[in-house]
DNA sequence: AATGACGCCAACCGCCCTCAA
DNA sequence: CTTGAGGGCGGTTGGCGTCAT
C-alpha cells in the first residue's frame, strides 16, 4: 500500500549536485520559472526527482540567497522566533530575508543549540536548566510549550498591535517575569503573509482554535 | 604521515496538507 | 465525498573537511 513514489527511482541520479546540472536546472528555470516540479526534471534534461530539484533551487540556487555566515542580530532573531513558534523553520526562514529553512535547521542544530546550552539555557524550552521544572503548563499539558507561547502571542497581537509582546511570556504564569525576560518582541512579528505558506497558517489557525477551545 | 573522532551541511526520506477531478 | 497528484515541511542521514592524537 502507501503512496506511489514520487519519481522513478531507478533512472534518477542522487547524491551531490554536478556543476553541469545546476546550471541546467538555472537555466530550465530562467527561461520557464518555477511550475511544475515533478516534470519539471524531465523537461530540463535532468536525471533528478522533481522533489530534489526543488530542494536544490529553493536551498541553494536561487538567486535572492544571502550565503555566508549569520550575523549575531541573525541569531538573536533565530532564538527568538524559535522560543515563539518551535521547530517551525520554514516560518522562521520567512522572517529571515535571503535565508532558507534548511540553512537555518542546520544552523540551529550546530550552533545555537550549543550557544543557548553555555548559556545555561534549554535549546528546546528556552527555559534557564538550573530551575527545576515540575509544573505543567496550561490547558492539561496537552500542547507543546511553543505552541502555547505561540496562540497567546497572537491572540495578544489581535488586542494590541503596538505592545511589546513580552506580554506572550508574561501571560504564563509560569514564565512570567522570570527566564523568558530576554526575549523582547519588539520584532513587529507578523505574519508575512505574501511568503507564509499554506501549510503553515492552517497549523497556525488549528493551534490557536485549539487554544481557544481549551480555554473555554 | 596516518587515522580516528568530530562537526558541518547538502540532500534525502517520509509524512502531511491542499486541491482538482 | 473520495481519491490521488503534487507541493511543502521537519527530521534524519551520509559524505566530506578539519582537528586531535
Amino acid at each position: 500500500m502507501g503512496r506511489s513514489p514520487c519519481c522513478e527511482k531507478a533512472h534518477t541520479n542522487k547524491g551531490a549536485w554536478t556543476k553541469e546540472e545546476d546550471d541546467r536546472l538555472i537555466a530550465h528555470i530562467q527561461a520557464h520559472g518555477e511550475g511544475c516540479w515533478r516534470s519539471l526534471p524531465k523537461a530540463a534534461g535532468l536525471m533528478r526527482c522533481g522533489k530534489s530539484c526543488r530542494l536544490r533551487w529553493i536551498n541553494y540556487l536561487r538567486p535572492d540567497l544571502k550565503r555566508g555566515d549569520f550575523a549575531e542580530e541573525e541569531d538573536e532573531l533565530i532564538i527568538k522566533l524559535h522560543a515563539l513558534l518551535g521547530n517551525r523553520w520554514s516560518l522562521i526562514a520567512g522572517r529571515l530575508p535571503g535565508r532558507t529553512d534548511n540553512e537555518i535547521k542546520n544552523y540551529w542544530n550546530t550552533h545555537i543549540k550549543r550557544k543557548l546550552l553555555s548559556r545555561g539555557v534549554d535549546p528546546l524550552s528556552h527555559r534557564l536548566n538550573n530551575r527545576p521544572n515540575n509544573k505543567s503548563n496550561s490547558c492539561n499539558n496537552k500542547f507543546p510549550k511553543e505552541e502555547v507561547i505561540m496562540a497567546d502571542f497572537f491572540q495578544h497581537q489581535d488586542s494590541d498591535v503596538t505592545s511589546s509582546s513580552t506580554k506572550s511570556a508574561a501571560s504564563d504564569p509560569d514564565t512570567a517575569g522570570e527566564e523568558r525576560e530576554d526575549i523582547n518582541l519588539d520584532l513587529c512579528i507578523s505574519l508575512p503573509c505574501s511568503t507564509l505558506p499554506k501549510n503553515n497558517l492552517k497549523k497556525i489557525r488549528v493551534i490557536i482554535e485549539d487554544k481557544s477551545r481549551c480555554q473555554s
